[in-house]
DNA sequence: TTAGATGCAAATAGTTTGCATTTGT
DNA sequence: ACAAATGCAAACTATTTGCATCTAA
């Protein structure tokens, strides 16, 4: 690879120790394509698309390395098997989930600087991150009955 | 079933239309006496040895409801397959996870009431729990370098 | 140069399904 | 009484593993 520069998640790869490859660096790009908010199918797809010659194993091996590094986090959106991943842009990110139809609302601020530096001081552990996400009825759910399926 | 008086999530389940079952039950129990923090193959072998009659279906299907309703909340601990399930009391739940050895330290306050409002007024939603994940590394793995498994 | 990362395809294991039967209300 | 929920076991499908090969540094 040429000597370009970083991105700022290739860039922390690197300082972690890991090597630049041509699989990592595409599926980080697949999942910024996505919107930073993927099931590992849609994913697997989106790689396939991008380079065929990629594989599936390598695809859950990047997943599993960013996520222990913070670039990534699986939750469970809606009750299927697949994990969503969502990029942590600047380590964290934010959702509320309608436990009634599965829709995702984004929103920004959280206010939890305060509490991130509280709990480092207090338990001596490094933070790098944090997801938070709010359960509910979104505004169309709302009036609805809860119902199977 | 005799006219006991139900525990706070058994009532939530039949005030939401659902039937008070034995499958159901059981599996509300051994969520507890997990500690409610079990992953589906340990909720498997819970359920299993408090009454083996009961079928694996069940239990998953019990998940899923428990999941619709904010009784439980699956979430993505280690790297492996199966989601670990965590109660959710008083409809919400705090722990930092150490992405390098997996630790889970819990803790109480997370002062969102104040936000859970803000987002309900200016959202139209209606919130029913949260669940604020913290990643990073715990005082033991703070000083190790990241490593591959 | 060489440890680390990959791709492949087979193996694994967690979860879902369809349906006849049972159960809670 | 009867819709809803269950148990069973088969079917599915996402994920992992082992290993020879390749590649980023």
């Amino acid at each position: 690879m040429s000597e370009e520069i970083l991105s700022p998640r290739m860039q922390r790869l690197r300082d972690a120790g890991y090597k630049l490859t041509h699989a990592r660096i595409t599926v980080l790009n697949a999942l910024e394509r996505g919107g930073g908010h993927m099931t590992s199918t849609e994913l697997l797809d989106q790689v396939e698309a991008l380079d065929s010659s990629i594989g599936r194993a390598s695809v859950f091996r990047a997943l599993d390395l960013f996520t222990r590094l913070s670039l990534v986090r699986p939750t469970y959106i809606d009750s299927s098997v697949t994990p969503t991943y969502v990029l942590m842009p600047d380590g964290h990110h934010h959702h509320i989930i309608c436990t009634q139809c599965s829709r995702v609302i984004e929103f920004e601020d959280c206010g939890l600087g305060a509490l991130t530096h509280t709990l480092e001081e207090r338990l001596g552990v490094r933070l790098t991150g944090h997801l938070l996400e709010f359960y509910g009825l979104c505004s169309t759910c709302k009036d609805q009955p809860v119902r199977e399926e």
